[in-house]
RNA sequence: GCCCCCAUCGUCUAGUGGACCAGGACUCAGGCCUUUCAAGCCUGCAACAGGGGUUCGAAUCCCCUUGGGGGUACCA
C-alpha cells in the first residue's frame, strides 16, 4: 500500500477508502446466474478490501415469483466461490431479519411518513383501467406510463372509492418539477426530469412493499453505505434518489455494474446456456460446478470483467484482488464473457495443483463417472499414478473420467467398434497387427514392467521392425485406451500391470485380424 | 416512440494530453519440442467507430453522427 506522506502528491483516503458496508440482494426467483455471482463477487471485495461488512439479503417482495430451491442455490453458489457472509437470513446480524417478506411491519411503517408529508398517496385504478391507459398512450405515440390520475383526487372522491371498497396501492409522489441528480460513482452524474418518474407503485394492493420502497428503506436502516448493482437498475436510481430525499435520508454510493453480454455480445446474458456456433456456453453458477470449473478460476475470471487486477499478469490470488480492489475502477462498459479464457485459466489452476490436491478435487466426479465409491477411488493406487499423467490435459475436471476410464476397466470392457484406429499412421492393417504381435513378445519378457523399461524395449522394437516409433506405438495405445488419444503410453502400461496388458493387446490384435479379413 | 447508459485488437483489458506508428491476455495461424493428445517455448495476424472542434500536441477533453446496450409493471 502506497502511504507515503509529505509529498504533496498524497493520496488522501477519502470514504470509498472507510470500512464499507455492502450488500448483495438478490431475488429467490431462480438459480443463481454468472452475472448474479458476478454482482456478488465485486461487492464482497469491497466489503473485504475496506474491511466492512458483506451482508446478504433477500428480497422476496413477490411472492408469486418465489422459487423455493433459489436460496438454496444461491448461498451454495457464494459460498463455493468463497464469498462468506456478515449477516444474512441464515446467520442473522444487528438488522435481522435479512429477508424482505420478514419485514413488512417496517415498512408498513415507513409509508406513514410519506403518506404524511405528501410524498405518497393511494391510487385505485384497477388493473384493467391502467391497460386501457398504457392502450391509448400506445396509439396515440405517447410515451407510456402513469398519468398521475389520483394523484389529486378530492377527499369525497377518495370516500368514494374507499366506500366502493376498491382495493388501493401506495404511490410515490414525484417532484412535479425541476430536474433529480443521481451519482453514480463510476458514471457521474446522471440528470433526469423530475417528473419523468410516473408515481411508480411503493406498496402493493396486497399491503407488500415493491422492490423500489423496500431497497430504500432496508439500504437506510441497514447502514448501507455502497450499493453495486446491475446497470439495468441505472433507470430506476432517480426514483430511488427521489424517495430518499423525501424521508430526509443519505443515499449510499451508487456503482451500476455493467452487464454482461451474451457471449455472442448481444443483447444481456441470458439466464439458460446459449448456443453461439455450435458451442454451447453455460450461465447458472451450479452448471459451472458441475462441469467441473474451479471456484479459483471463476474468482479469477469474474475479477477481471468490468476491473483488472493488472495489465501484465492474469494469474493472481483471492487475497491480492482483496488487495487491490478499488471500485474506483470499475469500467463501466458492457462485457461479454471470454469463455475460452475461462477455459484456459480452469488449466492453468489445475496445473498449480499438487498430485494430492488434484486427486481429491477429481474424485467426486470421477467415482460417480466409474461406479465407483469415493473414498475406495481416492485410495486406489490407480488414481494417484494417473494424476500426474493427465494434469497438463485437463481442461475440467468433469474431464477426467474420459482420460482415465480405461485403467479401471477389464480387458473385456474395452471394445474396439471402429478397429481401423488400431491401425498406425501410414500402416496398414497387417502391419498394425503384425506391430502388435511383435510388441506382445516385448511385453512378455520386458523386466522389470516399468515404464522406463517399457520405452527402451519399444524403441528398440520399432528400430527393428522398421518403423517410425508414432505409428508402431498407435496400435498399442487404442488396444489399451480404447482411444486414440490417452495419457502417455508406457506409464499407462505400468499402471495397467502386465497380465491386463496382454489381454488387450490379445483382444485388439484380434480384432484387427477380424477387419483385415473382413476388408480383403 | 420516449428516457438513460456505453464506445481501444474477434473477446477480456492497459492507457486519465506528450513516454503509444497503442501494451498484456485469450482465441487463431506458423514453428520448436514430441509415443497420441496436451503442456511448454518462440514468432506472427489483429484495435483507438466516423466527423467536427479545443490544444504546440489527442485513444485520452468538448460537440454531433453512427453503432451497441438498458429501462419504460401492483417483476426484481
Amino acid at each position: 500500500m502506497d502511504t507515503q506522506m509529505g509529498t504533496h502528491v498524497e493520496k488522501h483516503a477519502d470514504k470509498h477508502d472507510a470500512p464499507a458496508r455492502v450488500r448483495f440482494a438478490p431475488s429467490p426467483t431462480g438459480y443463481l446466474h454468472l452475472g448474479g455471482l458476478r454482482t456478488a463477487l465485486f461487492d464482497w471485495l469491497h466489503a473485504r478490501h475496506t474491511g466492512g461488512q458483506f451482508i446478504l439479503r433477500i428480497e422476496d417482495t413477490d411472492q408469486s415469483r418465489y422459487n423455493p430451491d433459489s436460496l438454496a442455490d444461491l448461498m451454495r453458489g457464494l459460498r463455493w466461490l468463497g464469498l462468506d457472509w456478515d449477516e444474512g437470513p441464515d446467520i442473522g446480524g444487528p438488522h435481522a431479519p435479512y429477508v424482505q417478506s420478514e419485514r413488512k411491519a417496517l415498512y408498513t411503517e415507513q409509508i406513514q411518513t410519506l403518506l404524511a408529508s405528501g410524498h405518497a398517496y393511494r391510487c385505485y385504478a384497477t388493473a384493467e383501467e391502467l391497460t386501457a391507459m398504457r392502450e391509448a398512450q400506445r396509439a396515440q405515440g405517447k410515451p407510456q406510463g402513469y398519468d398521475r390520475r389520483h394523484r389529486f383526487l378530492s377527499d369525497a372522491e377518495r370516500a368514494a372509492f374507499e366506500a366502493e371498497g376498491r382495493p388501493s396501492v401506495i404511490r410515490f409522489a414525484a417532484p412535479l418539477e425541476g430536474k433529480t441528480v443521481v451519482n453514480d460513482l463510476i458514471r457521474g452524474e446522471i440528470t433526469v426530469e423530475s417528473n419523468s418518474v410516473l408515481d411508480p407503485v411503493l406498496v402493493k394492493s396486497d399491503g407488500m412493499p415493491t422492490y423500489h420502497f423496500a431497497v430504500v428503506v432496508d439500504d437506510h436502516f441497514m447502514e448501507i453505505t455502497h450499493v453495486l448493482r446491475g446497470e439495468e437498475w441505472i433507470s430506476s436510481a432517480p426514483l430511488h434518489q427521489q424517495i430518499f430525499d423525501a424521508f430526509g435520508w443519505e443515499i449510499p454510493t451508487l456503482i451500476h455494474l455493467p452487464v454482461i453480454l451474451d457471449p455472442s455480445g448481444k443483447g444481456k446474458m441470458s439466464k439458460r446456456k446459449t448456443v453461439v456456433a455450435g458451442k454451447e456456453y453455460l450461465a447458472l453458477v451450479h452448471e459451472f460446478i458441475e462441469a467441473g470449473y474451479l471456484p479459483e478460476a471463476i474468482f479469477n475470471f469474474l475479477t477481471n470483467v468490468g476491473w483488472n487486477f493488472d495489465p501484465e499478469r492474469e494469474i493472481f490470488t483471492r487475497e491480492e484482488a482483496i488487495e487491490r480492489f478499488d471500485i474506483r475502477d470499475i469500467n463501466p462498459t458492457a462485457a461479454a464473457l471470454p469463455y475460452p479464457k475461462l477455459e484456459w485459466l480452469n488449466g492453468m489452476y489445475i496445473r498449480e495443483m499438487t498430485d494430492d490436491e488434484l486427486a481429491t478435487r477429481l474424485a467426486p466426479s470421477l467415482a460417480r463417472e466409474l461406479g465407483m465409491r469415493e473414498a475406495a477411488l481416492r485410495e486406489d493406487a490407480r488414481l494417484l499414478k494417473l494424476v500426474p499423467l493427465i494434469r497438463e490435459r485437463l481442461k475440467l475436471l468433469a474431464d477426467g473420467g474420459e482420460w482415465v476410464d480405461w485403467a479401471f476397466k477389464t480387458a473385456d470392457e474395452i471394445n474396439y467398434a471402429d478397429p481401423s484406429l488400431l491401425i498406425g499412421k501410414g500402416l496398414d492393417a497387417a502391419q498394425s497387427a503384425a506391430a502388435l504381435a511383435h510388441g506382445r513378445a516385448i511385453l512378455e519378457k520386458v523386466e522389470p514392467f516399468t515404464a522406463d523399461a517399457l520405452q527402451a524395449a519399444f524403441r528398440a522394437g520399432a528400430e527393428e521392425m522398421g518403423l517410425k516409433v508414432g505409428p508402431y506405438l498407435t496400435p498399442f495405445r487404442v488396444a489399451i485406451a480404447g482411444r486414440t488419444v490417452s495419457p502417455p503410453l508406457f506409464e499407462s502400461l505400468e499402471i495397467l500391470g502386465r497380465t491386463e496388458t496382454l489381454a488387450r493387446i490379445d483382444n485388439a490384435h484380434t480384432a484387427l485380424l477380424d477387419y483385415a479379413a473382413a476388408q480383403a
